[in-house]
DNA sequence: CGGGTTTGACCTGCGC
DNA sequence: GCGCAGGTCAAACCCG
């Protein structure tokens, strides 16, 4: 897998009570880390995945959108995006000792899956990596509406793709 | 009863 | 062709 750290990430992370992107009440998230930009064109880097197990994970993955992917410090496994998640699967790869969950996003017509699985070399931070976009606003827009987040220039989002309101 | 989770089976791509 | 690894399915189960 190839992918890079960029700061700070655009992915909508809003969810007040599990906000990421933003200075952390949580006790359970003390800091967001990084986010990763997952891209099948990016194969000039090999910034992190330097063991051969990481560039196993091949394009048995690859799908229908842009993949991001969250490296964040938490003890929790799943955070609330503001979107509603539906577990479909759990497995365990060569490439970390944890075990690797599957989610797909349970609105209707909305293809769009995540990875959970906690960093092979820290577990105490969780990756998250998404594929796709949604094809619905966030559940959670419908009583909070990021307008502020989205045009902050501090979480501007880099991929049009990714942005929620349309 | 409806929706989400669990979990083993199944499918698919890839390397040998 | 075979085996491995990752991803998905779906029936059973759980819970509010």
């Amino acid at each position: 897998m190839d992918f890079y750290f960029q700061n700070p990430h655009p992915y909508p992370y809003h969810h007040p009570h599990n906000s990421v992107s933003m200075a952390s009440s949580s006790p359970e998230i003390e800091a967001l880390s990084d986010y990763l930009m997952l891209d099948d064109y990016v194969d000039h880097q090999d910034s992190r995945s330097s063991q051969s197990a990481e560039s196993s994970e091949k394009a048995t993955f690859r799908g229908v959108g842009p993949r991001i992917a969250f490296r964040t410090k938490s003890e929790l496994d799943i955070m609330d995006d503001g979107y509603k998640w539906r577990k479909y699967g759990k497995k365990s790869v060569k490439s970390s000792p944890n075990l690797r969950n599957y989610y797909k996003c349970s609105s209707g017509g909305c293809g769009v899956k995540k990875r959970v699985e906690r960093d092979r070399d820290d577990s105490s931070y969780v990756i998250t990596t998404y594929e796709g976009v949604h094809n619905h606003e966030s559940p959670f827009t419908t009583y909070y509406t990021p307008i502020s987040f989205l045009h902050s220039d501090t979480f501007a989002c880099t991929n049009p793709t990714l942005q929620t309101t349309n």
